[in-house]
DNA sequence: CCTTTTTGTTTGATATAGTAAACAATGTTT
DNA sequence: AAACATTGTTTACTATATCAAACAAAAAGG
């Protein structure tokens, strides 16, 4: 087996991520340039795949889009891994001491690691509020189900269903529940690299 | 506040990157132009910052050193980001290739972290396929509605609500709705962290 | 209908990414 | 030591990414 120049690696399609992306937008080529930096003569060209553009470049008009970097790059998701399941009658629920906040452990006993997956459940009217954590550790919250009030330190924001919120959890924290119906939240805590 | 080309975007420093992984694996410029089919003189101009290189270039680069994409991007980056809100409406959707699968990028804007999020969409019969990925990267899967089936190289199970999946990404694997109705399935996806 | 504006594409010129080969250092041999 | 690899850098050249401006094609007025 060599490894010579053998299989040619692959050739991303940001061409028509860019497109698809600015179109979304809907902005036009002239406003996209005006943004980002980028002639319009570029995006034209990269849009249509008849150049091969440069890292810097495609970072600036990934930041006027205002999209992560990657995103541009994929076009196709991937998605795959090894295989632990994980039954709902095996994983740990726990109601809170505030009432109406049910608190299921997504996350198994033996992973541990630095992630912890929860779904959160509020009862109308209900509330949790959350003491600071380590130091970095961050949380990524989506709401499911419902209308969340959340607020961090200074910051409170109203969150609607689909939205998505990253906030820093080393501060008091809490999460209400606006909505006379039930409230459901998908909650993702990200520990700092220990070590 | 104007859209301008105002704040310069930033600049991700690729060189270093470049070279730390090269030198991690013991590759000398040689061996890595050789494998990657960039010429020898250009690694090095990329490695010490002088040019500004293509994306089919690092491309190729990443392809040859065997990382991921983004990894060579990192180190750079915007660490703050302490109260960041996402809207609905401005997170990117997607449909896959496939017909009824609809994917909801949850983690875009700023950052390329080592975490993504997804919401997956699944039509009554619709199925997502995914080819492998770089190892070390780990999933977390969770149905938030309907049933499931994941299978994932020869390993195959269903999965119904609130069932939690983790596995790794080297092979080939699907997600299928087994339900006559939608599902929708909750996907973190953590990149292996570099040591 | 005939202007304007707004869209995206295509020129001509330039900067620079990319290559191959020569170079200058180091290290290995005998 | 001389002779030879092996490293990374720099030259001399070619290919092409990028730009500003001209261009074409609609869309929008008027």
């Amino acid at each position: 087996m060599n490894n010579r120049a053998d299989n040619i690696p692959k050739a991303p399609a940001i061409g028509v991520n860019v497109k698809r992306q600015r179109l979304e937008q809907k902005m036009s080529l002239d406003k996209l340039a005006d943004a980002s930096g980028v002639s319009k003569a570029m995006l034209s060209q990269i849009e249509s795949a008849k150049v091969n553009p440069t890292i810097a470049t495609m970072w600036k008009i990934a930041h006027a889009l205002k999209v992560d970097f990657n995103l541009l790059l994929k076009g196709k998701g991937d998605r795959v891994r090894k295989f632990e399941i994980n039954r709902h009658e095996d994983l740990t629920t726990l109601d809170a001491d505030e009432e109406g906040v049910h608190i299921n452990v997504l996350s198994p006993i033996t992973m541990a690691e630095d992630l912890e997956l929860y779904i959160l459940t509020f009862q109308p009217g209900s509330i949790l509020t959350s003491s600071p954590h380590y130091p970095d550790t961050e949380e990524f919250l989506t709401v499911l189900e419902g209308n969340i009030e959340v607020s961090a330190g200074k910051n409170v924001t109203v969150l609607k269903k689909n939205d998505v919120l990253i906030y820093q959890c080393d501060v008091n924290h809490s999460i209400k529940n606006l909505s006379p119906k039930e409230s459901k939240v998908y909650l993702v805590v990200r520990f700092a690299k220990k070590k």
